[in-house]
DNA sequence: CTGAAGGCTAC
DNA sequence: TCTCGTAGCCTTCAG
């Protein structure tokens, strides 16, 4: 994890220059008048690109305090909370700030400027925004005091000769990009501030003020309101309003034109929010997530033979697909990915190869990544089959390929493996279908069978019932209890989401306030079997309304079953049918695609052994003369037969080994020809649906 | 009615 | 090295 820094200097007005020459970091010497008080200093590794800074400004009248994650969104929080909160109370005992006080000038605070250092990415925005509201929310007046800024940090270097320059700006680096033959330069992006190397941070610190971006109000009022609809919990109605207005590239160039918070708000802030909603919530298609098609992307395209380790698969997949973010994060999608507990995947796409949770814990009781192993399941392959990898649209981080936008499964997996994601402003919740009713339903909507089946949610190896609760608009997942004698109870299985150590917390519960005698537990990680003694009398209490006082139900249900469309726009679903419905037409596009593909194939292999026939009948009856021969005579003498060329050249001809210049492999190859050529009115007259069809079946037969 | 908890990808 | 904290939304449940 990059830190993030909450910088304190101290430092007079800064006269920003209009024309910020980026070319070359100009050096000037610091100007000592600029700092005052005291520094604050922190212990930790990421710390050292501050002090690196240090080293030029001295530290007499600079303090740097490292922060860990995000901080607490105190926005009508309870005092208490924030009052009991680390960073926060470090913070302000650091500033020397004080609850409650309007502050008209900076003077009674230990530090007359806070600077805020992070990331130059979204998360960095998001901490930005946080620390923001941090101040507006309690000491608004000092914000409007130039008391905030940023340090700004490169994002690109491009290097070549001794030369080098840095750009601020994504668009500013762009426009270059497309103005310059970039041969020959070296890119480098700066992902976290970790990128930076100690000589630059210095460079950096020695033009201080050239790094300098101060945070303006245009309207005090204004600003305060915007800041709460980015913040207020309540306000996510207002913030889903704000998010549908989002207009992509509106990148404000900080150096030209005064930052002010609004512009911060509604230009870099909600960038974050954004791709929050795109890494928490599914695409309707493949019902992945960014981190998790990665994943898969990675076992795809590399092939392991063998298990491989999470944690070296999890650097595996930051490399081949350019994840930007944290490896932890990375190997607990891979372990969701692969648990196979009551509740966890309907069809895990990875195999588990070692201890990756169980439902006692719900899942939080697996192996570090270290210890555990993982492979592709081969059943995945039946779900997203190889021969549209060629047909999908792959995604491009700068000039590589990777991972494709969206996969496109043969039946729809979001509702197989179902979702769970929390975005900005919008949530995702979808529950799990069984695999072979899906399957099932498909085939009758691919058959236009009149009538097709009802579908309820389903959980791989649940023993208990999902039923319809007509009232209340959702479905329960019921456990199963048994009455053994007139004392004793024994449950052999927990609805849905209800994990073994959340139970025995309730039954612990319901022991302490003597409304059950005891129990006993004899679970495995796999079989629920809980044994509960009560009194006789309470056993006819109890039985009126077992499941409400056994805890033995929870609910699922279609409010906000929201996925990514084909063209990533959120869209609402509000049945399963629905999302059937969409992918249905999408997959069948996709059939066209993958069988106008296979045509295309086949024809190039054909045409291939076609001209190969032609060019070996050729050579054997002297119409080609290869003896002794220029190689551009040979050709010259293709051109004239007109042989086909591929990649404008005959290689794949010229290349031949003399032992296939012969009449038994002309034979050979008249033969292949005529298999081609089978295959090619095979597959011409095979129509979409039936292509479908044929996947379905193979994959009903390994569920 | 309010507050807390849980789920999950990120810091 | 491991454990723990934070965001974001919505439903459910406890007080």
């Amino acid at each position: 994890m990059t830190e993030n820094y909450l910088e304190l200097i101290d430092i007079e007005d800064i006269e920003f220059t209009d024309e910020y020459d980026n070319m070359v970091d100009i050096q000037v010497d610091i100007d000592e008048s600029f700092c005052l008080s005291n520094g604050i200093i922190s212990h930790n590794s990421a710390h050292s690109t501050c002090l690196s800074g240090f080293a030029v400004t001295g530290r007499k009248y600079h303090g740097a305090f490292p922060l860990k994650g995000k901080p607490l969104n105190v926005r009508g929080e309870g005092l208490t909370k924030i009052k009991g909160n680390d960073e926060i109370k470090n913070i302000i005992s650091a500033i020397g700030l004080e609850f409650g006080k309007k502050y008209k000038s900076t003077k009674d605070l230990r530090y007359g400027k806070v600077v805020v250092m992070s990331d130059q990415d979204h998360d960095g925005s998001h901490i930005k925004g946080l620390l923001i509201n941090i101040f507006d929310n309690f000491w608004p007046e000092l914000l409007n005091l130039d008391f905030l800024y940023e340090f700004i940090t490169p994002i690109v270097k491009i290097e070549k000769g001794g030369r080098h320059r840095y750009f601020y700006q994504l668009n500013d680096y762009k426009k270059w990009k497309s103005e310059t033959n970039i041969s020959g330069w070296f890119i480098k992006y700066y992902k976290g501030l970790g990128t930076i190397q100690p000589d630059e941070s210095k460079l950096f610190f020695k033009n201080i003020s050239k790094h300098l971006i101060k945070f303006n109000t245009k309207n005090r009022a204004d600003r305060s309101n915007l800041i709460d609809l980015a913040f207020n919990k309540k306000r996510t109605d207002d913030r889903k309003e704000w998010l549908l207005k989002y207009k992509p590239n509106l990148e404000i160039d900080k150096f030209k034109i005064k930052q002010t918070y609004e512009s911060f708000i509604n230009h870099e802030l909600i960038e974050y929010s954004m791709a929050d909603n795109l890494r928490s919530i599914p695409s309707s298609i493949d019902g992945l997530k960014p981190s998790q098609r990665k994943i898969l992307y990675t076992l795809f395209k590399k092939n392991y033979k063998d298990q491989i380790k999470v944690s070296s698969f999890a650097g595996g997949i930051s490399e081949l697909t350019s994840y930007h973010h944290g490896q932890v994060s990375l190997e607990g999608s891979i372990v969701g990915m692969a648990q196979n507990y009551v509740g966890s995947n309907n069809i895990n796409l990875l195999e588990p190869k070692g201890q990756f949770g169980t439902r006692l814990k719900g899942g939080k009781d697996s192996s570090a990544s270290r210890y555990i192993f993982t492979k592709l399941n081969p059943i995945t392959r039946n779900l997203f089959i190889k021969d549209d990898d060629k047909i999908l649209h792959y995604l491009n981080d700068d000039g590589y390929n990777i991972e494709p936008d969206f996969y496109v499964p043969i039946i729809p997996n979001i509702l197989v493996n179902g979702s769970d994601g929390i975005g900005t402003g919008w949530r995702s919740d979808i529950p799990k279908y069984s695999p072979m009713e899906i399957t099932d339903y498909l085939i009758n909507k691919i058959n236009h069978k009149r009538k097709n089946l009802t579908l309820i949610p389903s959980y791989k190896g649940f023993k208990g019932e999902i039923i319809w609760d007509e009232e209340n608009n959702r479905f329960s997942s019921l456990g199963v209890f048994n009455k053994v004698n007139s004392t004793t109870i024994n449950i052999t299985e927990l609805p849905i989401g209800m994990w073994n150590d959340k139970y025995y917390d309730y039954l612990d519960k319901l022991v302490e306030e003597k409304k059950i005698k005891d129990y006993v537990k004899n679970c495995t990680d796999i079989e629920v079997n809980v044994s509960i003694f009560v009194s006789r009398t309470d056993m006819k209490n109890i039985l009126e309304e077992p499941y409400k006082f056994l805890n033995l139900e929870t609910y699922m249900h279609m409010k906000n079953m929201y996925a990514f469309d084909e063209n990533y726009k959120l869209k609402k679903f509000e049945t399963p049918y629905d999302l059937i419905d969409y992918f249905y037409d999408i997959r069948l596009s996709y059939y066209g695609k993958r069988k106008k593909y296979l045509i295309d194939k086949i024809n190039l292999d054909k045409s291939i052994i076609y001209n190969r026939i032609k060019f070996i009948n050729g050579v054997i009856s002297n119409k080609i003369k290869i003896h002794r021969m220029a190689k551009d005579n040979i050709v010259s003498q293709l051109d004239v037969l007109k042989l086909m060329k591929i990649d404008e050249s005959y290689d794949y001809l010229l290349g031949m080994p003399i032992y296939s210049l012969t009449k038994e492999k002309m034979i050979e190859l008249k033969e292949q020809y005529e298999k081609k050529k089978a295959e090619l009115e095979e597959i011409k007259n095979t129509e979409i649906t039936k292509m479908w069809l044929k996947d379905l079946k193979e994959l009903k037969k390994s569920l």
